[in-house]
DNA sequence: GACTAAACGAGACGGTACGTCGCGTCTTTCA
DNA sequence: TGAAAGACGCGACGTACCGTCTCGTTTAGTC
């Protein structure tokens, strides 16, 4: 007993083609301007082949970043122990990426199609926050095995804190000063040295 | 010596007319789907007034946020000296806020108008985040001058953080726990009773 | 010693499937808005059946008209010995069919298809065109045997005339009015009583 | 009392460039290939303006014939007094225009227009082949009223007659041969010597 | 009070992108 | 190997808005 599988099967080619396509004209444009018509033109594609498969400019950003062609250009903290420190030292990495005029630019797009994205948007917000919720999360995580009773609360709920601070400061191009970066960290980490 | 002041002066009228079809649209439909167009139609006024005044769309959501015809529906927190419960209090209250759909349709609205508007960004985040870190800033500012010391943080980092954390939730429609309250209160008033 | 014949043969049943799809589409839609897919889909065939066999819209019509599927609605007149009678009865009889809003609508939809069709035209023209021709060419030619000289030019091009004449009237649903025949049967049956 | 007159005015300009590449168009694509897009890029015009003005490929052909852009290259017939030899050289003249490659695609075009359009078909009637029965009928009329009881049929009706034969052969691109348009002279003007 | 000049409503303009339809080609599986 | 199914690149469809440009019509000063 098989699956019937009738007619010319998905092009994965075309698949890749206009997840790329997307990713280069999200980095390029930006989401607003990010057009059907422009994807389905730098990828070789035909629209209709677009609206087939994913039937909408937020459904292929989606997909875009679900996959990883189109990153928030963010890596997890390193993990030495030394919880504060490392902490600021992904911050402080951070605040030089993020003032890069086209990472500024990218991450606003992301952004940009997570608000406007609508009903989809908590998928969205799953493929796209999660992840640095996720490295934020493990690094407070460890500590806490290592260190029970210090964190001042659960280590999932600090990540959040941390990422919501950090994301409202990068989705209105306000800078990363050292002395919030040091304010910050002492509301999560408050014993630190 | 007088400035000149020739021809028709700007009809005070239509200016109000627009701010009104503007704020009414935007909850119906959303920003993206808001229209020059649906606008002056809306108002009874031709395109070109508006385009002689604003100039484009976000020009014209800027202004009506500005001029209080479209707000985010948040209110200050009382002061009645408890701060943590003062807090508690307002968060609660926006808890039931929020929850309706027509309130979080519409903070979306204007949370996609925020980030999709680019360089006029920090003007539209000056009229509409600013007044809810204000709110905020002076409520954790009164009780820095009557309690010096207490708070762990600068007044005003702390609106921040617990404004970031806020606008975050709505931004992707999760929905506010009482512990999610809780935990937030713990980290920035942490030692209440 | 007999031809290879390899592999499955045409299928007769799609062959004739498309055929009656297209005369039926043909009365429905007209030429213009006669469709590859809707032939395909109304036969229950699959396009390249189509393309295989026949390449284009016109090669199906062509065929349709052809294999009779499609056809206009003309009988040859009858022959009585009394020519002016034969083609009066014929011509009054066509009368009353022309005036039938599906027949005329069939008419237009195949003249369409005549005209457009370009370089295959002669090729229509000779499946669709002739037939009425030769039937009008058969009976002045009958005349013409039976009584020699009386016809006041060659049989064929007296069927040609009638035939133009009848045909432009029908392309634009002119109405055939009685005055109009008996001119007509005046022109190329001068001497009748 | 005045007609309102409300808006921007309707652009002559924009008018006459749509019905000129119309024109231009038709003699190189044909009807078929004649597409709205290609119309509004030739005349430099938008896409809307000829939706809002003709609404149809058709009736922007309509309206290209009836204003004499498109012509169907017919003169009409001299008048020497000599009614048959007027014919004859009127004939031989087309019968070299229309033996011109260029010419013939230009007839088939309007003529597959005309077919086509269905509805507005007899507007396009009236434009198109109305003048060429004119110029006939004014031919035979004139000779008529110089001659009468010579015709055999009323002037009118032996234009039309004239014109059908005519035109069939065109739509069919069918060779007029000088033996066919003697044997046609014959019919429609018999007694001549 | 006539004149001037800017703002007004209306709406047509050249464009861009939309989402859909049909083309003719291709690549599968099934018979 | 013919046929159905159906995805593909492509191009045109007719529509919605864009931002600009006339129009005729207010509605204030200024002469």
């Amino acid at each position: 007993m098989s699956v019937e599988q009738r007619g010319r099967p998905r092009s994965e080619k075309s698949r890749v083609a206009v997840l790329e396509a997307t990713a280069g004209l999200m980095v390029d444009c930006g989401y607003e301007d990010l057009t059907i018509e422009g994807i389905a033109a730098a990828a070789g594609v035909g629209k209709q082949t677009i609206y087939r498969w994913w039937g909408s400019k937020a459904g292929v950003v989606v997909e875009a970043l679900a996959e990883g062609y189109l990153q928030m250009p963010l890596t997890a903290p390193a993990d030495s122990g030394d919880l504060r420190g490392d902490l600021r030292g992904w911050l402080l990495e951070l605040k030089g990426e993020i003032e890069a005029p086209e990472v500024s630019r990218l991450v606003q797009a992301i952004m940009s199609a997570l608000t406007s994205a609508g009903e989809t948007s908590s998928a969205i917000h799953e493929s796209l926050i999660q992840p640095i919720m996720d490295g934020l999360d493990a690094r407070f995580g460890a500590h806490d095995r290592a260190h029970p009773g210090q964190l001042t609360a659960p280590p999932q709920f600090l990540a959040e804190t941390v990422g919501a601070s950090l994301l409202l400061h990068v989705m209105f191009a306000r800078p990363l000063t050292v002395e919030w970066i040091d304010q910050l960290l002492d509301l999560v980490v408050p014993g630190s040295p």
